[in-house]
DNA sequence: CGGTCGATGATT
DNA sequence: ATCATCGACCGC
């Protein structure tokens, strides 16, 4: 078919298997700038990551593995390359990209996408982002190298323009909870929010 | 700051 | 099997 975005597709190259494979700690500032699409029934969908956050596997305090392999947690054990998505709260997707070799346990959060091309509605925090590019359990273990659901390099930021912060929602996390695994592209507008102002939690100044 | 409900872990 | 708890969030 020759939808308008056919040239956007042509213009980059898709995400394979071996970039997925790796810690999620170097995929995560790697899939800022790239452009995401959802090939559905109601047409293409395109944005652009801005934002993502690295779970680092079953030490990970705030990852979802670090309780085990449960029925939820499958995919994000499963290979990398496919997608993690989980229901939260009771009404949001959010979506991970599956990293690492299999068992690791480990992903990467897409947070928020600035629009490209039939994006509807904002997606600039990761339950939008999946209610902009229609993702729901449906999409729940999808592999990434397909023609349905898929990630492709466009325009990398340089590197001085990648900021990171602490993760958001992970307070309960301890010191997990601290560290920089949060890459954003600094002053992006569609970036979800400044990290929130935390008490040191170790060693007080 | 509270809605909203599935997944989880404890308990029967 | 059921029960209580808790969110990798959003919008007010």
């Amino acid at each position: 078919m020759s939808l308008p975005s056919d040239a956007i597709q042509g213009a980059c190259t898709r995400l394979d298997r071996d970039f997925y494979d790796r810690p999620a700690i170097q995929v995560a500032p790697d899939l800022l700038g790239c452009l995401m699409f959802h090939a559905t029934p109601q047409g293409l969908r395109v944005g652009r990551v801005v934002e993502v956050e690295a779970y680092l596997g079953p030490t990970d305090l705030a990852a979802h593995t670090s309780r085990g392999r449960t029925a939820r947690t499958r995919a994000m054990f499963g290979p990398p390359g496919h997608a993690y998505v989980y229901l939260i709260y009771g009404m949001y997707h959010c979506m991970n990209a599956v990293t690492g070799p299999e068992g690791s346990g480990t992903a990467v959060l897409l947070r928020a996408l600035a629009p490209v091309t039939s994006l509807d509605g904002e997606s600039n925090g990761p339950g939008k982002l999946c209610r902009a590019m229609n993702i729901t359990l449906e999409h729940y273990g999808m592999d990434l190298c397909s023609d349905t659901l898929w990630l492709a390099r466009d325009n990398a930021p340089a590197a001085g323009q990648i900021a990171t912060s602490p993760r958001i929602g992970v307070d309960y996390a301890g010191e997990w909870a601290d560290k920089p695994l949060r890459f954003y592209i600094n002053g992006h507008p569609a970036v979800s929010r400044r990290p929130a102002a935390r008490k040191p939690r170790h060693k007080p100044a």
